[in-house]
RNA sequence: GGCCCCUUCGUCUAGCGGUCCAGGACUCCGGGUUCUCAGUCCGGCAAUCGCGGGUUCGAAUCCCGCAGGGGUCACCA
């Protein structure tokens, strides 16, 4: 029985959370939920400076709109809590005051202007800024009021990576760094380790940017004596452009954005595991049972992905095609047009079954289902455009539905009879279908498109049907 | 610049020495579904596998160079 997996998801609430962040979360979740694993959410909060107003609940809504639920972490807690770092201030100074006490760390007397000096000489001289050069011979006692630097010493470090494979790097990657800041908060360097540490962690995903961090990660390992979790390395997700990965600056949209949209949580998952990874067959659309099953990290690409949105709305469109209507019908609250809101939930639950598969997201049911709700105003250019319609004089248009609104009048406006009716008026007015059908739509709803003919007429209703045809004829005479 | 990572259709990818003159999906194009849009079904366009050398009877697959892209070198994470 090898140990159960404990994995994390560290995120700073410096910022709404983007799906190339999320990525990280929802691999390091699938992992934990493969065995009886944990997943371990954890607020790094350690640089107050870059700390938003609603940054810890940005996070914490967008995982459970996910569906990533945390077994420890904030509102949970556990054996390790409290899972806020700057609520665990104590410990890491209790682990910095030991490598003091080892010799292991320092106080950094330089300021930062002597720092960039020392930087911009090296840079001049077109050598590697190594702080270890500048260490002091006699360093003040530690106070707590300086920057406090850990002592490595240069070696090479490798490590079988989850997903890169066997890394190895030279010893001019490590370097003394900073791991308390004079403001007595930790850096991410150093408390990200003692926690993953403390917290049990068996595997550490981490993105690409962290790659050349992990020798420094591992030497803070050695320097306490610890063993290193399995480290994981996953590729960048890169904005539709290309070249650079998603990020704020580049405007990637906060998760939450596509929630508000209508994107549904399930095409946001399946789609966002697919950048990156797949399970080696040709299926694309997972259910988030799927991807606990099959997901795995030696199938996770090396190289980064681009985010392309073209096949998150057809993913999307999918998944809302999969709905149930009840279901359906739930979701769509909040997204009607305000015109609709008078109508009853009949009528709108059938509106709805007719536009199911023709949304892509939720945010579009307004302009899909205008003419439902509301008389639009007669649009000649509809006919005028019309490449059957416009060949024929508004007599001959007016003639044809007349005719139309006749047989019409005599159903019931059940969907059979309707169809049924316009059947008959083919036959008997001897019009293709792009002609007459066209014409009774246009009239019907003074849009460019719509669902069915049939199904659009039975739904609106006869009285209201009739009416429509009416005002067009009259706008003709 | 040093170090590290990456490199198959426009995009996401399959491929781990022969079954690949490279398969699937998205997009796009054409056709069917008695109107439109969407959906759906059928069909099509699209990668000489970054380039150059090897190894081998045989390479997208192994090795070596090169080029391009990315990351990193903070008292940010």
């Amino acid at each position: 029985m090898s140990t159960p997996v404990r994995t994390r998801f560290a995120p700073s609430p410096t910022g709404a959370l983007h799906c190339g962040t999320v990525r990280t979360a929802l691999f390091a979740w699938l992992l934990a939920r493969q065995g009886n694993g944990s997943f371990l959410l954890r607020i790094e909060d350690t640089d107050q400076k870059r700390e938003i107003d609603g940054g810890t609940e940005n996070i914490l809504e967008t995982l459970k709109w996910l569906g990533l639920e945390w077994d420890e972490g904030p509102g949970i807690d556990g054996p390790h809590a409290p899972y806020v770092q700057s609520q665990r201030l104590e410990l890491y100074r209790k682990y910095a005051q030991q490598l003091v006490e080892s010799g292991l760390a320092y106080a950094d007397p330089y300021s930062t202007e002597e720092l960039d000096t020392f930087r911009q000489k090296a840079q001049a001289e077109k050598r590697p800024f190594l702080y270890r050069n500048h260490r002091p011979e006699n360093p003040s006692k530690y106070d707590g009021t300086q920057a406090l630097r850990i002592k490595l010493e240069p070696k090479s470090y490798g490590w079988d990576d989850a997903v890169m494979g066997r890394i190895d790097m030279g010893a001019e990657t490590i370097d003394d760094y900073i791991i308390m800041k004079a403001d007595g908060f930790p850096t991410y360097n150093f408390c990200h380790i003692i926690d993953d540490h403390e917290m049990g962690i068996t595997h550490v995903l981490r993105s690409q940017e962290f790659i050349a961090s992990i020798p420094k990660f591992l030497a803070t390992h050695e320097a306490f004596g610890w063993e290193s979790p399995i480290n994981a390395i996953v590729p960048p997700v890169l904005g539709a452009e290309g070249g650079t990965k998603l990020s704020k600056r580049k405007g990637a949209k906060p998760v939450l954005w596509y929630r508000d949209q209508g994107y549904l949580s399930e095409a946001i998952v399946n789609f966002i595991a697919s950048l990156g990874w797949n399970d080696g067959t040709e299926q694309e659309l997972f259910t988030i049972e799927e991807l606990v099953e099959k997901f795995d990290l030696e199938r996770v690409q090396k190289s980064g992905a681009r985010f392309d949105e073209q096949r998150l709305l057809w993913m999307n469109g999918h998944y809302i095609r999969q709905l149930f209507q009840d279901d359906l019908y739930d979701k769509l609250q909040g997204y009607w047009s305000p015109e609709a809101e008078g109508y009853d939930d009949d009528y709108k639950r059938q509106v709805a079954g007719l536009v199911q598969e023709r949304l892509k997201y939720f945010a579009e049911l307004p302009e899909l289902t205008r003419f439902f709700f509301e008389d639009l105003p007669i649009d000649s250019e509809l006919i005028n455009t019309h490449k059957q319609l416009k060949k024929l004089d508004s007599e001959t248009l007016a003639k044809l539905l007349s005719t139309s609104r006749e047989a019409l009048a005599d159903t019931d406006f059940s969907v059979e009879q309707l169809t049924d009716a316009l059947n008959d008026l083919l036959v008997q007015t001897e019009q293709k279908p792009a002609v007459l059908y066209s014409l009774i739509r246009i009239a019907v709803t003074q849009a460019p498109n719509s669902p069915g003919l049939a199904d659009t007429l039975a739904v609106l209703g006869k009285e209201r049907s009739l009416e429509r045809l009416d005002m067009q004829l009259t706008a003709w005479k």
